[in-house]
DNA sequence: CTGTTAGCGCGTTCAT
DNA sequence: ATGAACGCGCTAACAG
């Protein structure tokens, strides 16, 4: 240690330079003078070796890097992250995570105390990345719902809207307005996020058009693209459907371009409701009818519950579901 | 080491789970069956301690998130490098560094010897990050242009786009397309990048209308809707221009918006050039003519160039300028 | 309040 | 081919 250099010992100058505890004005001036002199920075890999700490924790995305950037939801989900991190004192480390063998390099990195513990969102499938990660001894927060096994482990945490209720609350909503044929746009079916949102619209829907309402559904990417094109489908399989439900708001505004394409009024011909009411919904052309996520909030609570974890406290209840809240407006 | 409770010394197990060289195949096999039963995960934190690496690197992004994930463009370079550094084994660690207490701790990150290198894009006015890191002892590359002492540097390099010379073309374009009054929607400028396509475009431009031609700028700050507000200033101060030459595809995008709203046609009233040509420019309405930035390949070679620092070797030259080209569309 | 010592987990020399 | 010993830079625990 160089600063011990300047007068001191190791041992007080590696107190001088952080609490300050125990070292007289004397000793902590003259260290801090010779650190500064030397530009001394703190290795931080000894210091994480020693206190079994890093100070950082990551959140991997399990998605393309297109979609990362593309969904402004990612965007809200990291700003609020991050800003709570920042209060901590902890340093974000945003990591992609899309092919298998980029986590199984996500979890050495992990694994091998790179990280105090680690935020997943857009699980797909039943992944078995936090369950490594946790079994490597880190905790893990899930952004989404966690089933099975993983869902006992003690590790593994996870923040979750109440994707089912809110579903359901749009496509009753539309039943109040009078529409009858209501078709679902929904997510990647390997994703829990998906199958929750279309079991929603398949309850109410269900019950609609004779029954035959439960099964106009198609499957899309929760890109704008991959929406206008499922819409196309659908308006092939049922030309009469007069409301679509969509799984996100990207895949609804894509929805809306196709309907428009087709000929179809929005709301009048046919009403549309997304789900997310990102950023700019409520200034398209019209207006987005969509189920509020509080994104932010559920973003800080990630990184509440992983740091409380870090810190040896076990959340409980380990798994929280968040509210949702139908926002009405021009779409439906 | 815990591998070494299977049969051997910890020197030998250390052999055995790293090249192999030197190791019996009895012992070989002896430790990577217990490594297996033990789920041994190797500390990364000790071995950069001793090796003096850590086998990850950076990408700081000196921006909001909301542009960091707004902004295609960075969506391209993080794509790009991210692939780049795959090839070589190398970890990726995506960080944001908006405000200057940010910009802060990630010095400390980078210095305290968490990266072996960075890159770092979007960097505004003359940011003492660069310079700071390199201190430090960490190369660094810089996507973009750099001025000044950092210049020098042999830990810096850069990898840039011909910003003047692509302007410029762009600008003629329009001069041959018979167009007079050309306006300009330029990026912040604390930027170099921005500063380089005003220049462009004064260069031409101030030849034009009588030297006035030189003065219609309004600057933008590379989003969307800060293009369609410079287009509604620069048409209060001009309702006669009859082209815009904007510093970034997104901002081409708002201006287009903010000419229609306005009730002029695009290019039959007003002509509009873009720079980047990001994926989409050839989609819209109507097609956007732009200069074609190769991103995927600048960020590749940023990459590139920072493996080659971490191991020792300075390229050369240590600043590379990369070259552009017009992509003539409808839009102009 | 301060100096000394031990040890975090690993790769690597040097003997053997 | 293998084992023992050392040191990377740091903090914590213990003496003084």
């Amino acid at each position: 240690m160089v600063a011990a250099e300047a007068g001191v010992s190791r041992g007080t100058a590696s107190r001088a330079l952080n609490g300050g505890h125990s070292v007289s004005r004397h000793a902590l001036e003259a260290v801090e003078a010779a650190a500064e002199k030397l530009g001394y920075r703190p290795n931080l890999a000894a210091r994480s070796l020693v206190l079994g700490r890093t100070g950082s924790v990551g959140l991997v995305v399990s998605e393309t890097d297109e979609r990362l950037f593309t969904d402004p939801y990612f965007a809200s989900v990291s700003r609020a992250v991050h800003s709570e991190l920042l209060r901590h004192d902890v340093q974000l480390v945003l990591a992609l995570a899309q092919s298998s063998s980029e986590r199984e390099r996500m979890l050495r990195f992990a694994a091998g105390r790179h990280l105090d513990g680690v935020i997943i969102i857009s699980v797909h499938g039943q992944d078995p990345l936090p369950a490594a990660i946790a079994a490597a001894g880190l905790p893990v927060v899930i952004g989404g719902a966690v089933e099975g096994p993983d869902r006992e482990l003690d590790r593994i945490a996870s923040v979750d809207a109440d994707n089912r209720v809110g579903a359901r609350a749009a496509v009753e909503h539309l039943v109040r307005g009078g529409r009858r044929r209501i078709a679902h746009i929904a997510g990647p079916l390997d994703m829990i996020v998906s199958r929750d949102r279309l079991a929603g619209w398949r309850t109410v829907a269900g019950a609609t058009a004779g029954g035959a309402g439960g099964t106009l559904t198609e499957p899309g990417e929760f890109s704008e693209a991959s929406g206008a094109a499922a819409m196309r489908r659908l308006l092939e399989r049922e030309p009469d459907l007069d409301a679509v439900f969509c799984a996100n708001d990207l895949m609804a505004r894509g929805a809306i371009g196709a309907l428009r394409a087709a000929g179809r009024r929005v709301p009048d011909d046919v009403a549309v409701v997304g789900f997310d009411d990102l950023p700019g919904a409520d200034l398209g052309e019209p207006a987005l009818t969509t189920v509020r996520q509080p994104v932010h909030a559920m973003g800080r609570l990630m990184a509440k519950t992983l740091l409380d974890m870090v810190n040896g406290r076990v959340p409980d209840p380990r798994h929280v579901v968040v509210e949702t809240r139908l926002v009405v407006r021009d779409s439906a």
